[in-house]
DNA sequence: TTACAGAGTTAGATAATGCTAACTTCGTAA
DNA sequence: TTACGAAGTTAGCATTATCTAACTCTGTAA
């Protein structure tokens, strides 16, 4: 089947895929951490192999069969974050690298087993959508907690930002998924954002809040997540 | 590091050193299914890493690192065999395949917590010993079924054959490690062996019972595989 | 004692993945 | 309308891991 490398640069089409679907040479080879010939010359490979629209000086967009495969990749790596977190006992801020690795094991009864363990879990351990077997991957409604407003009562669902750096910072606050809480304050000027949650209070920069999606609670689309 | 290839090399060389230490190039181009010069090109290069010794002409042999690193890659696989019948609920005849695969994964904070989960086992679901943490590879004292008297009554605590097809063919004869066997009778003829054990009674051809390792009853050297 | 079969080696090739240096194309700012 | 810088491409090369074909060495059977 595909190779390790082969499924990064797919995972990648379909992080970097916008509304537009496209995605550049540069960002992938950014993304990957390769140079620009390099990331040309493979994407040509996955061109041949029907994975990746491509003409020269056009933008790149993963066909339909390159989504799917790159899908049921990210579906690996999530189920995998999930387990490590629920079965095996790791935070949330150590298993991105760990499941970095075990996503490009090839054995579909491992990861059936490791779903059924979980309970077919939606979400992963940093609030991201678990794609289907089909390699469906569904949209989640979530607002970004920046766009909220004051007074609004909202639960934590997701991050747009999983670095582990972030997600310490975050531990250090007492911040975790299905935490409630509730806008006090939003400062006209700055954006910053006053919260209360669990009897804290804390104020987070706009940078932060932009990097927290929230829904309305008891919403719960994020069951098997928000919970621990 | 080392790459999957390299560690499989190791692990290769580790399983068929015997008593000499040595070991041929065709043998390892067997045992890996790669053709003679491909396993000569990489016995080079193991050479210069110092992991083997190698003069052309001459038998193979793992240095002390090669050795140690071969062991590690080995407690890697046997934890992860383990792991996957104790806490995934795999059978014993599924895992060998994924963890060949998981053997390769680097991550030592993954390995310590299989490792903390199971209790440090010292055995793999074959009733194989699994390497310590500085690779040292504990020798048992078991002896084959074939080598024992008549009338002894002993314990499964090994296999010579660890193949999905012969460990089949104990589950269904009921056998799995930890069962109390007696020896009824030792065919004179033919060296079958006719066993008893709870409460059934099966007649083993001599090939199979050299496969099987025993100890003496209450022994236990196979804490943390003989029971289920 | 020697010749021959099997084991080991050499040579040359290929595929996957990566690099740097240098060239071309393209969109846009002046 | 053009020219300039960013983006993309081409060319050439390196490494790892593999192959086949052909050669050489070595131990042993006659
Ligand atoms: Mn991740
Ligand atoms: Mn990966
Ligand atoms: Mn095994
Ligand atoms: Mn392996």
């Amino acid at each position: 089947m595909a190779t390790p490398t082969v499924e990064n640069y797919l995972k990648a089409m379909l992080a970097l895929t916008r509304e537009s679907g496209a995605v550049t040479i540069s960002d992938l080879s950014t993304e990957l951490g390769v140079s620009k010939p390099t990331a040309n010359n493979m994407i040509r490979r996955l061109s041949e192999r029907g994975l990746i629209h491509y003409q020269k000086y056009q933008p790149l967009r993963l066909t339909e069969q390159g989504r799917r495969q790159a899908a049921l990749v990210v579906r690996k790596h999530r189920l995998t974050e999930m387990y490590l977190v629920k079965k095996m006992g790791f935070g949330w801020e150590e298993v991105h690298p760990i499941a970095e690795q075990i996503e490009h094991i090839d054995s579909p009864a491992f990861f059936e087993k490791m779903d059924q363990l979980l309970g077919s879990p939606n979400y992963d351990p940093h609030g991201s959508p678990i794609p289907d077997r089909e390699g469906n991957l569904r949209g989640t409604d979530r607002e970004r907690l920046g766009e909220c407003q004051a007074g609004a009562v909202v639960v934590l669902a997701g991050l747009n930002d999983s670095s582990a750096d972030f997600l310490r910072y975050l531990d250090e606050k007492g911040l975790r998924l299905g935490t409630l809480m509730k806008i006090e304050a939003i400062d006209a000027y700055d954006k910053s954002v006053r919260l209360s949650y669990g009897g804290k209070e804390t104020t987070l920069p706009e940078t932060t809040v932009q990097q927290l999606l929230v829904v309305k609670p008891s919403h719960d689309p994020s069951s098997g997540s928000a919970t621990k």
